[in-house]
DNA sequence: AACCAGGCGCATA
DNA sequence: TATGCGCATGGT
């Protein structure tokens, strides 16, 4: 990996097994668009991100160098080794999927935005989630941009009604909404100190929000808190494990089940829509 | 126009 | 412990 620095910002180059528009659009974060081919749009950490593609590499607009290492390195996860995670998949459906949609990469995103956008996320659909977490963030968030918001804190919504978030249109889901920040915001779900705990303890604190069961834990520990073995088993996933993998996951997926996970879901789900359309 | 969506809570046995 | 149903809303 190589990092220059100049006026427009910092330019990546040389990072093996990274495609942004892959990483952004695979199902795991709701808030960025390609604006217009090879530039990406949204909004993570409280801060707007522009990044467009340049010759081998990337250039993140208006970023420092310190911004850069602090906040958009670990989003990308450009420190571990997919090269190498890569190479050694060595079963026929997992190389498949790899070779297919090479360049995806876990983002770990900020840990409440995680938890929240996966809350919105159960018995939905991938368009729709994009809008329920929108309107969240456009009357909930603070403005930054012309068009931007950040993602509205805990803080914000533990104070909020069902009636307040009617706005969303998210159903069933607001009053779990309500509660998760509830809940993070009085320390009875310890949120921020996750990833200090083994999994299964990180596990049952999450579960004890409203709403957050089996699945919604495993993605907040995947996309919020880095637990790459986490694994998430939606209906996407139920369907390769019972058409690929009714004996259970190749063992060269250990410890890493997650980004196992990413490359199959969104492998199977981009197949599939290929035949409906 | 039905069926389904990155599930979960709750009742029932 | 295990199953099955209802849930809000809207994409396809």
């Amino acid at each position: 990996m190589n990092i220059k620095v100049n006026e427009y910002g910092v330019c990546v180059e040389s990072v093996p097994c990274l495609d942004i528009g892959l990483c952004l659009d695979c199902g795991q974060a709701f808030r960025f668009r390609e604006t217009e081919k090879g530039h990406f749009h949204g909004v993570a950490f409280g801060r707007v991100l522009d990044i467009t593609e340049t010759e081998n590499g990337y250039l993140f607009e208006n970023v420092t160098e310190d911004e850069f290492k602090n906040i958009w390195k670990p989003y990308f996860d450009l420190d571990r080794d997919y090269e190498k995670i890569c190479a050694a998949f060595d079963d026929s459906w997992l190389i498949k999927a790899r070779d297919e949609f090479y360049g995806i990469r876990i983002l770990k995103q900020e840990p409440w935005e995680a938890l929240c956008s996966f809350i919105i996320s159960q018995n939905n659909n991938i368009p729709r989630i994009k809008g329920i977490i929108e309107r969240l963030c456009e009357s909930f968030g603070e403005k930054i941009g012309e068009n931007d918001y950040t993602f509205p804190s805990y803080e914000v919504l533990c104070h909020k009604t069902v009636e307040d978030l009617a706005v969303l249109r998210a159903g069933f889901r607001a009053k779990y909404i309500i509660d998760a920040a509830q809940k993070v915001k009085s320390g009875e779900v310890d949120l921020y100190n996750l990833h200090t705990m083994p999994i299964d303890k990180a596990r049952e604190e999450l579960i004890k929000i409203k709403g957050v069961g089996a699945k919604v834990a495993e993605c907040t520990l995947l996309y919020g808190i880095g637990k790459v073995e986490a694994f998430p088993v939606d209906v996407w996933v139920k369907r390769i494990m019972s058409e690929l993998y009714p004996e259970g996951l190749p063992l060269c997926t250990k410890g890493i089940e997650g980004i196992a996970q990413q490359y199959l879901f969104h492998w199977r789900r981009m197949t599939q829509e290929f035949q409906t359309v």
